[in-house]
DNA sequence: GAGTGGTCTAGACCACCAA
DNA sequence: TGGTGGTCTAGACCACTCC
């Protein structure tokens, strides 16, 4: 009746389902659910922790633990490698090169980088393909800073596969929304000028300093996928 | 120096971002690491998890833990209800019914809910405002099995509000993507027709039976944001 | 078969914070 | 300031799976 850290989690979520736990209610301590469950505390610690991860439960010391007002649902995304993300579909995966330059950056990209205006970034723009059909089109600012001395070789390989092999980042934000092909877009991807494009943008940086910001623009039909 | 496990989980991911431990490579027992830090191996475990659980490690009895080949970054995407999403932004939120009709779904819903063709559905189609301007089109298919005998007044409140508060799901999926706005999201949304459109479709099964099928479509300029 | 991670126990001390 | 969750310990048994 109480194999396992697991069946306690199933159960508490059960009571707070079916309404035994209301919304906002306190629920008994952990010291009282280890001798109803009849287990040691560290077992019951490790259900409602896992909980509360997952948005059920809000705990804080002395207040004890209760069950979520606002039942927010988390979802985990998986952000693959684009070439992985090409793959795991039985497709190949290439990739081109169309710019690699140095320039100063928009405004909007120095700050959200929190870099001064008007400092130089190297801009790298390509193309990822699934077989021989356009998948994403990539606009990336990078800091030369956090290359170093070092000469990768950005046409043979993404400026992001080297980046994970070679520069671990602290922090990141990414934002997804849905933007018209630019001009730019509709070139790279061979599509009309306004067509619906899937948008991610991606920033990261190192414990110091910031490393890139990386638009990328789905072809049309891309679909983000998860579980609940 | 061996205050807690995020200690240990810190220098753990050091070493693997100094390249002292590589990719793929096995790193050392959690007896070992316990005997290093000095700790009790639980404490070492706890790390390990974590670790583990962010993609950073991959762990198999008897085969021990190595570093993740793939580095998939995994992103937490907090999925609020409508009002409390508009809320958060400081706008006062409200809600218009424009369709309640039982009618027979596509045959693509019917499918991805899991229900035989043909079956008819509960449609509710309905229009969340942010302030004074439309924010999401929503169209949703709606098992009337998980209604049951009650009477909710999908009028005063949203199906998925009273959904979150009287029918607790077991599992999910959700899609992302970007759609051009239909003829019926135009007129919700006062857009030109094929305006790029942020759109989620969301599925929600009980253990038993599907619960319900949900397309919203956000007013332009929307961005989901999350941080890595 | 044997080595590894997964979990549980019984107890302890501590950090936090509402009362 | 006392109660609560957060963490740690030392040991144990088990489940899985590679060899």
């Amino acid at each position: 009746m109480s194999r396992g850290w697991e069946t306690i989690r199933a159960d508490v979520l059960r009571r707070i389902q079916a309404r035994e736990w209301g919304p906002g209610a306190t629920i008994p301590t952990e010291e009282a659910l280890s001798r109803e469950f009849g287990c040691a505390r560290a077992t019951v610690s490790r259900a409602l922790r896992d909980l509360a991860a997952a948005g059920v439960l809000e705990r804080r010391r002395k207040a004890g633990t209760r069950v979520a007002l606002a039942p927010v649902r988390r979802a985990t995304l998986d952000i693959p490698l684009i070439r992985q993300e090409v793959e795991r579909r039985g497709q190949s995966y290439s990739y081109r090169l169309l710019r690699d330059a140095v320039e100063v950056p928009p405004l909007p990209v120095s700050l959200h980088l929190r870099l001064p205006p008007q400092v130089p970034l190297r801009r790298l723009i390509c193309l990822h393909f699934a077989g021989d059909q356009p998948f994403i089109h990539e606009d990336r600012w990078l800091n030369p800073a956090v290359i170093g001395g070092l000469r990768p070789d950005f046409a043979g390989q993404s400026a992001n596969a080297w980046l994970v092999a070679n520069v671990p980042f602290a922090s990141g934000d990414i934002t997804f929304c849905a933007e018209a092909a630019t001009a730019a877009d509709a070139a790279a991807l061979s599509v009309p000028v306004g067509t619906p494009l899937f948008v991610v943008d991606r920033t990261t940086w190192t414990a110091q300093a910031a490393i890139t910001r990386v638009r990328l623009a789905y072809a049309p039909g891309y679909r983000m996928h998860t579980t609940l």
